[in-house]
DNA sequence: GTCTATATGGAGATAGAC
DNA sequence: GTCTATCTCCATATAGAC
């Protein structure tokens, strides 16, 4: 702030991304990887203001300031877990809309990925979803972005069903909002982490959303 | 906790429930109700622990330690947001499950009602459904209880309908889980805040969830 | 019912040794 | 890559006057 030049444009960081073979200490990007689960786990119990550097470092056998080697702020540690339940769903269960089939093969496509895929990131998405506002204004942006351009997609798929006669007709952007909204709540009273345990969910959903409550 | 006795259980608390009339001092019960509207549009934008007494108290004119004058900690001013949108739900939308009528009726109701509190209370809800990790045990077990008695409700006339052939045979359980969470979920992205706002989303998702996606 | 003043504790983050 | 030690700030909550 004082001195002529910002600090983290001063050059690369030289993190060497390998110790010496065997040793001791965890790479970089283990470290990472070990930090956000963890993170997430707390947060998720206790909510993201509430948990301290302390308890999140404690909670894997280092120090508080032994954290600022790998991320430089707490915030940071919750942007990275915010992005692997808005951007990995973009890329990883996205492209299911843009294969062959019809508009309900391809969304039924999609919500078994969306379900699948959120078991395996269950805690992720407990507080990548509620705790947002706590992201600064530049990755709070970032990350809605994410999720709106996935809920457009939703919608997309639904206004050509409609349009071919598949759907019926009803406002297609709140239908995509609700659906997300029901996929996404199975993070908060989901037990479990096995596809096993999302097929239950998958098909009663996949019932309830294509053929409605209504028998025939 | 020092002395023999417990400070909350001494004896009334003699409130006086009004000033002198036209008083310049706001009467407890109206403080109270500021409060709380005050304080969960903030919690909504910030996050409960990122935000101070000294906020909420500014946000409507006074200091914050005469916030205490009427809670007795910030706590309670969020188990007072969560009741709003958890035991005001059960007490007013739920008898229309004990109406006469169809389950389809009934439960047509009851999503248009609760689609209508929501937007009436939507700032509430967006704090009560995210922030319950920060009630103390006790509250949070009490709120807890509210959700898992509106949503036993909501099975139990899903279940009736489908011994009835009126619905679908499904599991109900998690049929009444899916379609809670869609209604909640409006609260975090409707504008708006007319009745008449509602009725679109309504329209909507009757059509989604009694008739399907699937065009006849 | 609201104020000023303050006690008290805890948080995020930094410095620099190893 | 992790440590110890510490800075600095800000939070909730209390005491007691008006």
């Amino acid at each position: 702030m004082t001195g002529p030049q910002a600090r983290r444009t001063a050059g690369p960081e030289r993190l060497s991304p390998v110790q010496e073979r065997g040793g001791r200490r965890k790479r970089t990007v283990e470290r990472r990887a070990e930090i956000t689960t963890s993170a997430a786990r707390i947060f998720a119990d206790q909510g993201y203001a509430h948990v301290g550097m302390r308890d999140i470092a404690e909670a894997i056998g280092i120090r508080g300031a032994s954290l600022y080697h790998h991320f430089p702020s707490k915030e940071e540690i919750l942007y990275a877990i915010c992005l692997t339940v808005t951007k990995e769903p973009v890329e990883e269960n996205l492209p299911l809309l843009d294969a062959a089939g019809t508009p309900t093969e391809r969304l039924t496509a999609l919500v078994g990925a969306h379900v699948r895929h959120l078991l395996r990131r269950r805690t992720e998405y407990l507080v990548g979803l509620h705790e947002r506002p706590s992201l600064t204004p530049e990755h709070r942006a970032d990350i809605d972005g994410h999720l709106q351009y996935y809920n457009r997609r939703v919608k997309d798929v639904l206004a050509a069903g409609m349009r071919s006669g598949e759907f019926r007709t009803m406002n297609p952007s709140l239908a995509s909002l609700g659906i997300l909204d029901m996929l996404n709540g199975v993070s908060s009273w989901i037990r479990g982490e096995a596809d096993s345990d999302a097929d239950e969910v998958v098909d009663t959903y996949v019932a309830l959303l294509f053929a409605g409550l209504r028998a025939d």
